[in-house]
RNA sequence: GGGCGAGUAGCUCAAUCGGAUAGAGCACCGGCCUUCUAAGCCGGGGGUUGUGGGUUCGAUUCCCGCCUCGCCCA
């Protein structure tokens, strides 16, 4: 709704400034003075016309607001400061018409619906998930939550690299460190499935040994070596007893991988396996059309010779040029050292080169699709699988206009290198929607890695954090934390509501544990490094996904001794003259807590502008925090004029529903009691 | 060596295109459970925004130099 109203008086700005001075600015600021008495929306937009004007900032002011004149929504607007044109709402108005319920598509869509394709967790099948992929999956889902809330129609991808050398690692570990055949591999996975074990967690085990194995024995460590490049070979080629415990062995961990996730609330729709980019030569195609743009070019000096290497993005030199002796001379002559390989002097072609292929699929520039089989089962929908050949009547997957890739910030330069090639093939427009939704890392404080058990070398206890590595083992695994989290939440809601069942106090737990997790990954912006602790994350005070559960327990349980419901308090304002208890004494916080819940389609937008959820998370926050204040102030089942609580529980119903729906899109829910 | 990101309260983080008195949480200190749930609320102490310059009416924000840390590339 505020958005609608910010929109109106955008439009009657930029108006006045064509009629007073006939000039068209760029953009017009808008924001929130820093205290309510100043009104609820400001611009500084006298300040930036004082020096073209060649008039007092203030003077300016004064002309716009004259020219203003009235603003549906708006009930005066005045100068104040040096210069500043303050804004205030017609405050009863906009209560009246937000405790009508808007469908948050209808008034956020700024821009077109798109089709939009969002990537995320990734994990490599061969070891557990940690927290690092709890960061991934919870910013990727997030993110999937929002773009729907908006009305765009998304898919959700959880690329699975099965042919790489970490799933070989596995692999040498099962047949030369645990000396096992397929036969038996089958065996071990059975026995940990009947024993209740994790079969990635025993694969993290593995993994990190065999790590270890290759450099133990120096005298050893080249054959090592060997083995595991043959492995690597043998799995990408295919149709051998390597590649069939490879196949085995990931198809288990991702299933883990995908039980982990749905224990928050994580689902996709399909997984493309880097098996299939391979067998069913998505490369080939990718490369004639690299080939036939020019994009590519065949390196015949240099460090590159016999390669074929692309431009790298960011690089100033161009293909053409490269041959060309420059204008003036300098540069541009000879081998452009920097550029990116995509094709090795053997032939092989690198990774970047497969991500290109893939994302062209992806948009469906590639002329060649998947074979789709069904994989696992949700609730109320399948995801599927890639596959050299599949099932019939499968679901339609690529072709997106837009591409969102969770990745973290380390992918940076490959994932800018496939943007490049876009551009280069001509695709402009497809380039200029693919986002690198990047995020750093999740580290561990020295503390967190010494409670764990793990050796800490003395120079990096002083650091503020240690980065996780899979392939050393060090690292939190998900389910752990998860585990974890749930065991804390369960004490305390066992010990808080005994009267409720079993199955109540389970979900009431696990919903809360999820919560505290989710808003511990979100609450963070995606540039910073997380230096995980169980302290914090274990936390559920201040800041935290169960305060703002709370605020909502607060709402339901004054609508139950109220005797009504939220929808029927909303309703019950119709017609009521609200505006002598939206200002003046004895109404603060009522106000804020309109103003506030008034403001999330706002920033549900604002979010996937910036493609950062983090501002919902301290949205949610922020308006829980604006109703503890109102919940202090104002005791609404004891008020005692009608038309007053009529407000006051209308406030609460307000506050219930944006609370509820911002939680729905971070991806927690808000029990009925804790 | 090149590229990217970061440096803000004791700690962990915010701060919308450059805007009004730089905000939260944690920790610490002092209060509040016999009125709608204390996983809560109120109050308090805490800041030369790494550093030196520049641009501007105005800089945590933009530009340049330097220092420190992280990541990526070669």
């Amino acid at each position: 709704m505020y958005l609608a109203q910010q929109k109106q008086l955008e439009e009657r700005l930029r108006s006045a400034l064509r009629n007073l001075y006939h000039i068209d600015v760029e953009s017009v600021v808008l924001e929130q003075p820093p205290d309510l008495a100043f009104g609820e929306c400001a611009t500084p937009l006298a300040f930036e016309l004082a020096r073209k004007l060649r008039k007092a900032p203030r003077k300016i002011a004064e002309e716009i607001v004259a020219a203003l004149g009235t603003v549906p929504g708006f009930a005066a607007f005045e100068v104040a400061g040096a210069g500043y044109i303050n804004a205030r709402l017609d405050r009863a108005a906009l209560v009246q018409s937000y405790a009508i319920d808007l469908a948050p598509a209808s008034e956020s869509r700024s821009g077109q619906l798109l089709h939009a394709l969002v990537e995320h967790t990734s994990i490599n099948p061969n070891k557990a998930a940690h927290v690092g992929h709890l960061r991934n999956a919870i910013l990727g889902d997030t993110f999937v939550r929002l773009l729907r809330a908006a009305g765009h129609k998304v898919d959700v991808q959880n690329y699975i690299d099965n042919t790489g050398v970490q799933v070989a690692d596995v692999v040498v570990g099962l047949t030369h460190l645990e000396d096992l055949s397929l036969a038996g591999v089958e065996e071990v996975i059975s026995e940990l499935a009947d024993s209740g074990e994790r079969i990635d967690f025993y694969c993290w085990d593995l993994y990190a040994r065999v790590s270890q194995w290759y450099t133990a024995d120096p005298a050893q460590a080249e054959a090592r070596k060997k083995i595991r490049l043959d492995t690597l070979h043998a799995i990408e080629a295919g149709g051998n007893e390597s590649a069939h415990i490879a196949e085995l062995v990931s198809t288990a961990i991702l299933r883990r991988h995908l039980e982990t996730m749905l224990r928050l609330d994580i689902e996709y729709d399909l997984l493309p396996r880097e098996s299939e980019i391979l067998h069913l030569h998505f490369w080939d195609l990718a490369f004639a059309q690299l080939k036939a743009k020019g994009v590519l070019y065949f390196e015949t000096e240099g460090k590159n010779k016999g390669c074929w290497v692309m431009k790298r993005a960011g690089s100033t030199r161009t293909g053409d040029a490269l041959r060309d002796p420059d204008e003036n001379g300098d540069a541009a002559d000879g081998p452009d050292e920097d550029a990116k390989v995509i094709v090795r002097s053997n032939g092989t072609v690198t990774y970047v080169g497969k991500d290109i292929a893939y994302h062209l699929w992806k948009f469906g520039l590639l002329g060649r699709d998947f074979a789709y089989r069904r994989f696992f089962r949700y609730d109320d929908r399948e995801c599927w699988i890639s596959a050299e050949a599949g099932e019939p009547n499968h679901p339609h997957f690529g072709g997106a206009q837009a591409i969102y890739n969770v990745i973290d910030s380390r992918q940076s330069d490959p994932q800018a290198n496939v943007i490049e090639a876009l551009r280069g093939l001509g695709y402009t427009e497809q380039a200029s929607r693919y986002t690198h939704f990047s995020y750093e890392m999740v580290a561990l404080t020295p503390r967190c890695a010494l409670e764990l058990g793990y050796d800490v070398l003395e120079e990096d206890r002083a650091r503020p954090y240690i980065e996780v590595s899979g392939r050393k083992g060090f690292g939190v695994k998900a389910d752990d934390l998860i585990d974890k989290l749930i065991a804390a939440t369960r004490a305390e809601v066992d010990s808080r509501h005994p009267e409720l069942s079993e199955a109540e106090r389970d979900a009431t737990a696990r919903a809360i544990a999820v919560g505290a997790l989710r808003y511990f990954m979100l609450r963070y912006t995606r540039n910073s490094v997380i230096a995980f602790d169980f302290k914090d994350a274990l936390s559920f005070e201040g800041e935290t996904g169960p305060y703002l559960q709370y605020a909502v327990v607060r709402t339901r349980s004054i609508f139950r001794k109220a005797g009504t419901t939220p929808e029927e308090a909303l309703t019950a304002l119709e017609g009521v003259d609200v505006a002598p208890y939206l200002s003046g004494e004895g109404t603060e916080g009522i106000w804020e807590v309109w103003l506030r819940a008034a403001k999330t389609t706002l920033l549900l937008d604002q979010c996937i502008q910036t493609a950062e959820p983090a501002y919902l998370a301290k949205h949610a926050f922020q308006l829980a925090q604006d109703f503890s204040n109102f919940y202090r102030l104002h005791h609404i089942l004891s008020e005692e004029n009608p038309a007053r609580k009529k407000l006051l529980l209308a406030a609460a119903a307000v506050t219930q529903r944006e609370l509820i729906r911002s939680l729905a899109w971070l991806g927690i829910s808000a029990p009925e009691v804790m």
